[in-house]
DNA sequence: GTCATAATGTAGCCTAAGCTACAAATTGTC
DNA sequence: GACAATTTGTAGCTTAGGCTACATTATGAC
């Protein structure tokens, strides 16, 4: 469809995708410093992206432009509305992303790390999926058939 | 390390990461495409990949200059031997990730489209869980505990 | 063999996300 | 308050991967 339009006025689908996980790590690290250490700057994002400031900067040009996130030039950075529930949609799947990958064994340093990218990658299915597993493998494991252990 | 060197010649970490995924797909594709089809063209993998046969095209370039595949203009692809091993390397990964999300409950469709973005971010432990999980699932539901049914 | 159609290539444009180098603003120390 | 250090911004370059429009080569039908 879209590749007929005269206008092409936007990406496509690749690319919006790949846009689209770079937000996300964006609000969740902007909501995780806000957390942790109170504000979210420019530098402690570059730091931790392992990218320079100019990268994050741009970027941010982005997000702010797509109403993800406000901030004042040489100010700390904030999530808008729509960026407080993108990165708490994140955050949620993550935890589920790290908490399935070691549930079936995988280290939790390991499974940290390729939750990062995995994450992107799970449709609402199989993030279902991995509830119902870590469900099954909870009330197997800690209290078996219903019984309470006093 | 990399940061501070004056040349700056190698893209960065995550564009190298992405573009690789690219290279996986590609020749994953193009193999599969020689196994069903006798030949791998530009058009084919357009189709598939849902792009014009301009990326593709450009696309191939790069992967020539990589040298993992060849072709001359206007005849179709082929993979080198480097080609050849990563298209295998991919296959495998792509099938463990497959089978195992389907043996965590996802649907076959969902397995499929889902395993396409997630067997980029398995690490080599990860997948090593997988294989084991896989395993564990076979062994304790065909053959329990050792003993042959006859 | 000619000629239309299909496939491939090339030119040139765009965005995202990297970078370095340099400029400007803020912050912290004395 | 002045000044050095840190932080942020801007200019301008690169590559990857999208696109359209147009040119060229192969292919198939007659």
């Amino acid at each position: 469809m879209g590749r007929h339009t005269p206008l092409a006025r936007n990406p496509t689908r690749t690319r919006q995708e790949h846009s689209q996980e770079t937000a996300q790590d964006y609000v969740e690290m902007i909501a995780e410093l806000i957390d942790t250490t109170g504000e979210a700057r420019v530098i402690d994002l570059a730091r931790r992206l392992g990218v320079t400031h100019v990268t994050v900067s741009r970027t941010l040009q982005r997000l702010r432009r797509e109403g993800l996130v406000t901030s004042l030039p040489y100010r700390s950075i904030f999530l808008t509305a729509a960026g407080t529930r993108l990165s708490e949609e994140s955050r949620h799947r993550h935890e589920i992303v790290v908490e399935f990958l070691q549930s079936v064994g995988v280290p939790a340093a390991v499974a940290h790390s390729d939750a990062e990218g995995i994450e992107h990658h799970v449709s609402r299915e199989t993030l279902d999926a991995f509830v119902k597993h870590l469900r099954r493998g909870r009330a197997g494991r800690r209290r078996p058939s219903g019984r309470r252990p006093r």
